[in-house]
Parts: structure tokens; C-alpha cells; sequence
DNA sequence: TCTGGGGTCCTAGGACCC
DNA sequence: TCTGGGGTCCTAGGACCC
């Protein structure tokens, strides 16, 4: 029988943080989204008190100092880093891992000998020693009852498989059904807030009326995905493990703005800047793109303002994976859309029709920054290879700016413990 | 004062072709 | 005067995920 683990990171940002604070621990916390907006984590003291996930700080800000509630700015360095770690330990169980997200990897531990509670303890305990961080591991026959089983495993929705561990495949249908009965379809992975509530309206209100719906019944009033759970809760694999990740279609890179920007020179600073980091991506890949999209707005939440937000695609010549090119052309559409006098509160960009740079054709004039340009190959391999070594940013085109009016803010923001040797933590001897 | 960022997949509908 | 049926490709928009 298939057996699918998922193993998650509890918290996953307020543990990163806590392994190298660790005085915070029990103590009522958030990480902020970029620019200190939201609140993306929370510890379970701040779960008690009910504070939903996504509320804007500014919102929780008189409770949180009220509880002394603890706030740190997002620090992605940090978290990449321990995600990197957990992936690799939690790699050592299986021969096939699929890394899911920053904090989620599946396993398949089909054909696993012994008993797999005992197995997923044993994950736990080595994760927690070697990287310092708490993990949950649910265990179903396929990936959806694997992301069930780990909201079990949350909860202690099943009594006799506490810790944080939990394992449906040792369940009689009887018992699974009784146990996804207790759960709110909702929860149920690929079921979102629309559906959800269009499933309500059907008399479809748990996961287990879900399972036991006529797969074409949902998929002629839904659509194929929502079809292919039903069969996913049968215990029907439909969506593969996959171990090697696909390179990405798309390349986004976009922020909001510390503070409304209104000058168009300061809007190109920050899209050249959005530019450099996706082109950057793009070239890890061995990717070039051949269309690059760039967007603005203003803030949808003023009400004494009217919202503007416009975008515009830009085809370039010839494919390419220069910052200069694209940088070019991000610009020149900028230009299509801006409006002078405005509140800009964010802009981005996108790389579109991506495709590997071997495969493109040679061109005849050799466009600038054309994969096949040796010279300028030549020196963006430079530009890539210094700012791995010497941190992001060290070498830039100065289209980026200096001042950056527009950066973001970030004001609680803790030290890149395991990146930067400067900020190494100290042990002091007693 | 202050509301994140980065993705994927599917479907419907229009343009166009024979 | 009558005005079909089948197919592909593209885009926009909606839904979902973390």
C-alpha cells in the first residue's frame, strides 16, 4: 500500500527565529510580510488568543502591545537557509522527496518496513536536534490524505496518535471515515474559500461527505482538480511525488513600497531592481525569456484616492537573460503606463515565455545580451559569481539607484545567523 | 501613517483556419 | 437567399496553494 508522509515545520518562521533567540521561546509571537504588512506566522500563544493569519500589524498593533507580542520582520535569508537544512535531514528518511514549499517536503515511505508512527518520531526527533526546528508529520495514501493527515497530526484529531504524529493508513475505512467526518471540507487541501462554500451549499460540509461524493457528480459541477481530490481522499494516487522540481514558467519579482512613490525616475530605480533579482533567477535555470511584464498601482485601500493600476506586456526582440535588455525594455513599458502625479504604492515585474537558452535559435545580429553573445555571457556570469560570493547587490548596474526612496520598510528585522559571518551568534562563557 | 510575495492550473471565450 | 462543424491557439480571469 502507498504511503505518503508530509512533514512540516510548525511555525515555520517563528521557530527560525526562536533557534537563535531562543529567550523567545513560550513566548506570544509574529513574523511580518515584507514592508512589516502582515502577519504571515504566529506562534500557538498568539494562535490562542485568535488572532487570524493575514491581519495587517498596524490592525494588531494595540493588542500586541497589550500582550506583549513579540514582532520580528520577515528575514528570508534566514528562513531559506534553515528550509535548506530541514529539506536535507528530512531528505536522509527516504529515497524519494518532493520539497512542496519553504516548510513542507513529501515523502514516500511506500515499502517501509516496521512501524511508520515510530518512523515519523524518529523524523521529528532528528530534525529538532540537527536544525533546531519542530515538525509535524501526517501520513496518508496519497498526497491529499498525506496534507489531511498532517492537520490531524496538528490537532490530535486522532486520540490514539498523539505528538504530532499521525498516521492514517493504519485506519479501517469505518475509522477514516469517522475521522475526516470531524474535520471541515475546508481543510481539505485544494479546497479553498469559494469552493468551500459552493460545496456548503450542496449539503458537502465535512471531508468525509467529500470522499464519499460521486467523483462525476463534483467533476461535472466543479472541474477536473476538484474531481481528482475526491479520487485523492479515496486513497487514489492522482497527483506524483515530484522529486526534481520543473523549472518555473513564469519569474515574478515585485514589492510594495515603504512609502507612496511618485516620480517615475524612482519607479524605474525600483523596477531595474526587480529586474536584476529575477534575471537572476532566470539565469540560475539556464533560462531566457522572450517577454517581460510590468505593473504598478496605487494603494486599493485609500478611499479619498482613485485606485489606479495598469500593466503592460513588453515583447523583446530576441529572447534573452540580460538584466540590461530586460531592464531596457521593463523600462520603455513603464514609461506606457505610468501617470504623472500619483501614489504609487507597487510595482512589479514579470519574465514571461521562458524557455532553456540552448535552445534558441542564433541571431544573426546578435542583439545585446543575446544568449549566444559571448562578451556579455561573459559578464553576467561575472556579475552572478560576485554576488553569490560577496552577498546580493555587491555588484549592480547603477540604473538601480542609491537613495531608494522606495525600498522597503523592515523595522524589527533580526541578523542572518547562518549566512553572514558577521553575524555569527556569540556563546558567552559563564 | 501603516494592508505581502510568488507561483500553478483550468476554463471560457474570441480569433482564426479549413 | 440560405450561413456548418470542427479544430487550434491565445488571453483573461478565476481558483487554488504556501
Amino acid at each position: 500500500m502507498t504511503a505518503i508522509a508530509l512533514i512540516d515545520g510548525n511555525n515555520f518562521y517563528v521557530s527560525c527565529e526562536r533557534v537563535f533567540q531562543p529567550h523567545f521561546e513560550g513566548k506570544p509571537m509574529v513574523v511580518l510580510s515584507n514592508n512589516d504588512g502582515c502577519v504571515v506566522a504566529r506562534s500557538a500563544e498568539v494562535k490562542a488568543m485568535g488572532v487570524p493569519m493575514g491581519i495587517p500589524w498596524f490592525k494588531l498593533k494595540p493588542l500586541a502591545r497589550q500582550n506583549r507580542i513579540i514582532a520580528k520582520s520577515s528575514n528570508y535569508t534566514l528562513y531559506g537557509d534553515m528550509s535548506h537544512r530541514m529539506h536535507s535531514v528530512i531528505a536522509q528518511f527516504a529515497p524519494e522527496q518532493e520539497i512542496y514549499s519553504i516548510d513542507e517536503s513529501f515523502l514516500n515511505l511506500t515499502g517501509m518496513p516496521g512501524d511508520l508512527i515510530t518512523y515519523g518520531q524518529s523524523i521529528q526527533q532528528r530534525v529538532k536536534q540537527w536544525v533546531g526546528i519542530p515538525v509535524c508529520v501526517g501520513i496518508g495514501s496519497s498526497k491529499t490524505l498525506a496534507k489531511l493527515a498532517n492537520h490531524c497530526a496538528k490537532k490530535t484529531i486522532v486520540p490514539i496518535m498523539p505528538g504530532g504524529v499521525t498516521d492514517l493508513t493504519q485506519l479501517s475505512n469505518a475509522e477514516l471515515d469517522e475521522t475526516l467526518s470531524r474535520i471541515a471540507v475546508g481543510e481539505v487541501w485544494g479546497i479553498g474559500r469559494r469552493l468551500s462554500a459552493q460545496l456548503i451549499d450542496m449539503g458537502i460540509t465535512t471531508a468525509a461527505h467529500l470522499k464519499n461524493a460521486s467523483i462525476n457528480r463534483i467533476q461535472k459541477h466543479f472541474s477536473v482538480v476538484v474531481g481528482r481530490t475526491v479520487a485523492e481522499l479515496n486513497g487514489e494516487m492522482c497527483l506524483e511525488l515530484e522529486d526534481v522540481a520543473p523549472p518555473k514558467q513564469q519569474i515574478m519579482s515585485s514589492r510594495s513600497f515603504g512609502q507612496p512613490v511618485y516620480r517615475l525616475e524612482d519607479l524605474i530605480e525600483a523596477v531595474t531592481s526587480y529586474t536584476a533579482r529575477a534575471s537572476e533567477k532566470l539565469r540560475r535555470q539556464q533560462h531566457v525569456a522572450s517577454a517581460i511584464q510590468v505593473y504598478l498601482r496605487t494603494s486599493p485601500f485609500k478611499t479619498d484616492a482613485p485606485f489606479y493600476s495598469n500593466g503592460v506586456v513588453v515583447r523583446l526582440m530576441q529572447p534573452t537573460n540580460s538584466v540590461f535588455a530586460l531592464a531596457q525594455a521593463a523600462t520603455q513599458g513603464l514609461k506606457q503606463i505610468y501617470k504623472p502625479g500619483l501614489p504609487y504604492t507597487k510595482a512589479g515585474i514579470m519574465l514571461l515565455d521562458l524557455q532553456p537558452s540552448n535552445r534558441v535559435p542564433l541571431d544573426l545580429f546578435s542583439a545585446l545580451g543575446a544568449p549566444t553573445d559571448l562578451r556579455s555571457q561573459a559578464l553576467l556570469k561575472t556579475l552572478d559569481t560576485m554576488n553569490e560570493r560577496f552577498g546580493r547587490g555587491t555588484l549592480r548596474s547603477a540604473g538601480e539607484g542609491f537613495a531608494k526612496p522606495w525600498a522597503m520598510r523592515s523595522t524589527h528585522k533580526s541578523r542572518a545567523y547562518t549566512t553572514d559571518w558577521a553575524a555569527l551568534a556569540v556563546v558567552q562563557r559563564g
